[in-house]
DNA sequence: GCGACAG
DNA sequence: ATCTTGTCGC
């Protein structure tokens, strides 16, 4: 079986087939919050790319929910199999995101993607599908809306405005440092959209992205080693 | 029909 | 995402 029919199930590869198989799976994400609250563990994920982009590189951070530190990071590489298609980023980044999180021996109890969760066209952005497919609560965390649309929101860490899919919310616009863009946040799966963002302002310190997304992010990126010495790190 | 469009 | 230095503003 390909690697993609591994993670994809039946689909046949065209990108109708991919939206079709989107609409399927967004009808079992759940928002209802389903984690262990508080967390205990977190996992950062996010992706890169190597040789021209022809291999895809997935990084996984896993954090203490409770200090914020490092305690495993890996790196998983795998052929990049899909161009960048708006609308199904998941089915270029997920397989090499599912490699990752094997490197892992330990399940953790929330999960956060560089992306959209719910606040998608179709309502499955790569955290949601991630969270779908591996039944972990995850949240999506992007640096830029897709297909939703707010008002700016206040100045102040912690402002908020809500992300509206047509006239639903998916998610909010979430200030989570002064002077910098908005967070856009949504649930992936097994959370709430409260939650997203309640999480997602909590996990954050002193830099715009949460800790486990902005520590998967330098080391996806091949310019960042982690900050902590002292834990394994694989790839 | 046209433009926009996570990473 | 990636190619890439300095620079302006808080």
């Amino acid at each position: 079986m390909s690697v993609a029919g591994a993670v994809f199930g039946d689909w046949d590869g065209s990108i109708a087939g991919a939206r079709a198989l989107q609409v399927e799976l967004a009808r079992q994400v759940s928002l209802r919050d389903g984690f262990r609250d508080p967390p205990r563990t977190l996992a950062g994920f996010d992706v890169g790319f190597e040789d021209a982009g022809g291999t895809t590189r997935a990084a996984v951070v896993l954090l203490d929910a409770d200090t914020l530190q490092p305690r495993a990071a890996h790196v998983a590489r795998v052929p990049t199999s899909m161009p960048y298609v708006p609308g199904l980023l998941s089915f270029r980044e997920l397989p090499a995101l599912l490699a990752a999180l094997e490197l892992l021996d330990e399940r953790p109890d929330l999960v956060l993607v560089d992306g959209q969760g719910i606040a998608h066209p179709r309502r499955l952005g790569i955290a949601a599908h991630f969270g779908v497919v591996t039944g972990l609560p995850s949240i999506g965390v992007a640096k830029k809306p897709l297909a939703v649309r707010f008002d700016p929101p206040g100045p102040e860490r912690g402002d908020r405005t809500p992300l509206l899919l047509g006239d639903e919310r998916v998610g909010d616009a979430l200030r989570s440092k002064p002077r910098c863009n908005p967070l856009i946040v949504s649930p992936g799966h097994e959370v709430s959209i409260d939650a997203a963002t309640r999480l997602v302002l909590r996990y954050t310190t002193r830099y715009r992205l949460p800790e486990p997304t902005r520590l998967a992010d330098r080391l996806a990126s091949r310019r960042g080693a982690l900050p902590l010495p002292g834990f394994d790190t694989d790839g």
